[in-house]
DNA sequence: CTAGCCTTGATG
DNA sequence: CATCAAGGCTAG
């Protein structure tokens, strides 16, 4: 079986079968024997020192962060002499130690994904001293002290991982204890924070139905909508609820204005009730309400947790999920949740199910983005990617075993984690942002445009106002964040795009939401 | 073209 | 003066 996506193989020199997530899995269930545990021993010790790029021997910082001596020249000579390579494949060849030479495109952009800086390849030729990066790959270092004494003594995760399994330290990836939180529930109750089994737990406790109704009842809807997932769907590890829509029915009467009733669902609410902050903004309810609809995290991190162990425990002993299987549940199930919000929302049940059906079908990548970005910014530690299962994987170890569009992607992503951590971006905010990418009047095929984009403008304005109240000394933080947004619709995009490749290639599981989405979109 | 080894020179 | 990230050189 081969993983597609996360060259393991790459990234371990001294292992001497390749990176197999089966085997680890397996291993991992207490079969491995002495010599297995060495290899994956030395294969973390590898990852700390090995390139990014190929996963070679790192000599030293080159260029921006540390890469071996042959990365390091040929990203040179590729800057130097201005190469401008193409690649024969589909831009996703794998690198590593044996491949690295096949490729110079895809060799390039991973270099590139990484972090390798163009900037610090001298135009001058000048020999010798340091450049403007000097204090950078000082307080990398550092860092990376701290973050070796970090894990060593508190880092839950490993320490409770280990002890529980044979594994001396280190010998685990972040992406392997992920995935065997997954596959044995009982390790990860040890190693998640306890506040995550205390709510959501006990609710279903029968097997799940992954192919809950998402694609069943395909054949039964009327051909005017063709997207059945969407509205006749149970969250996968819940199928007790139903929450399904009749297709016939449309809250909102046909002759809708917005200005006869601009808010009918949104009566104002007593001062009582939790307003989440003292905003004293002309509609401080206004968002109070938008943010009512917004999921408990600990919530939604056991739920999909939970669900996730579910299909796990209940698939065979080789037919587990591997680790992108894994991403592509969590995401799907994100993408549900996401769908679920907006179906709750009270703005967004006024509009008409065939504005609705179109205005998800055209933004639920965005959301998702947006979804993730607001995770990581509230959540996410340096360095780290928190999952929407409460875990965490350290942003390195994905990069270093994605191949070329993921680690561009993942990069790209974390870039923005770092302009809105700086904004300093808080949940009303992000709320109003997920609103504004719903009511996109640009929406072709938007019946009633005139009524998104009036509640787009009152999004805007009340976002307009909350920063403009709650951050005075933040000159302009509300065109800052709507700044970012461009850059979100484009990572949307490019998802779109990855997995949509991804699917075809028969990599993402089935029935379900997120393949649908793709599906639509393509057809 | 690749990649290992060599030379250079600002920085602390 | 040691360090170490730049660029240079060259056999394979």
């Amino acid at each position: 079986m081969d993983l597609p996506g996360y060259h393991l193989q790459q990234h371990q020199p001294l292992v001497h079968h390749p990176g197999n997530y089966q085997e680890d899995l397996i291993n991992l269930e207490g079969s491995s024997t002495s010599q297995e545990q060495k290899t994956e021993a030395e294969s973390r010790l590898d990852s700390e020192d090995s390139c990014p790029v190929c996963g070679d021997k790192v000599s030293g910082y080159h260029y921006g962060l540390l890469t071996c001596e042959s990365c390091k020249g040929f990203f040179k000579r590729s800057v130097q002499n201005n190469k401008h390579y193409t690649c024969a494949e589909q831009q996703r060849c794998p690198m590593s130690l044996s491949q690295r030479k096949r490729c110079p495109f895809c060799r390039f952009q991973k270099c590139l994904a990484v972090g390798m800086k163009k900037e610090a390849v001298r135009a001058d030729r000048m020999r010798g001293g340091r450049n403007k990066f000097g204090p950078l790959y000082r307080r990398d270092r550092q860092m990376k002290q701290q973050k070796v004494y970090h894990q060593s003594n508190t880092d839950p995760y490993r320490i409770k991982v280990e002890t529980g399994q044979i594994h001396g330290p280190h010998a685990l990836n972040d992406l392997q204890v992920v995935t065997s939180c997954i596959s044995h529930p009982l390790t990860s109750e040890a190693v998640n924070q306890p506040h995550m089994y205390t709510s959501c737990m006990g609710q279903s406790s029968e097997p799940m139905s992954l192919d809950c109704t998402v694609n069943t009842n395909r054949g039964l809807t009327p051909p005017s909508l063709p997207y059945p997932g969407l509205y006749h769907c149970t969250f996968p590890g819940h199928p007790e609820e139903k929450l399904e829509v009749p297709f016939g029915y449309s809250p909102v009467p046909v002759n809708y204005t917005v200005d006869s009733t601009p808010n009918s669902s949104f009566t104002p609410r007593s001062t009582l009730e939790s307003s989440p902050s003292s905003t004293k903004t002309l509609t401080p309810n206004f968002l109070s309400q938008l943010l009512e609809g917004e999921q408990d995290e600990s919530q939604l991190n056991a739920k999909v947790l939970a669900s996730l162990q579910r299909e796990q425990a209940n698939r065979g002993k080789h037919d587990r999920l591997n680790t992108f299987s894994i991403m592509c549940k969590m995401a799907d199930q994100t993408l549900f949740c996401l769908v679920e919000w907006a179906r709750n929302s009270s703005l967004f049940k006024e509009l008409m199910v065939e504005d609705q059906m179109v205005l998800l079908q055209s933004c639920w990548s965005e959301l998702l983005v947006l979804d993730h970005l607001c995770r990581q910014v509230t959540y996410g530690k340096e360095g780290c990617i928190y999952l929407v299962t409460g875990q965490q994987i350290e942003v390195s170890t994905i990069i270093s075993q994605a191949g070329v569009t993921l680690s561009s992607l993942v990069s790209r992503t974390q870039d923005l984690v770092t302009k809105l951590k700086a904004l300093h971006l808080d949940r009303h905010e992000f709320v109003c942002l997920k609103y504004l990418v719903l009511f996109n009047p640009d929406v072709k095929s938007v019946h009633n445009r005139r009524q998104v984009e009036q509640t787009q403008e009152r999004v805007n304005r009340a976002l307009m106002e909350y920063t403009q109240q709650n951050h005075p000394g933040h000159c302009d933080k509300f065109g800052q964040l709507l700044l970012r947004l461009p850059e979100v619709r484009s990572i949307s995009l490019q998802i779109e795009d990855y997995l949509y490749q991804r699917h075809l290639q028969g990599d993402l599981p089935c029935n379900s939401l997120l393949t649908e989405m793709l599906h639509t979109k393509h057809s």
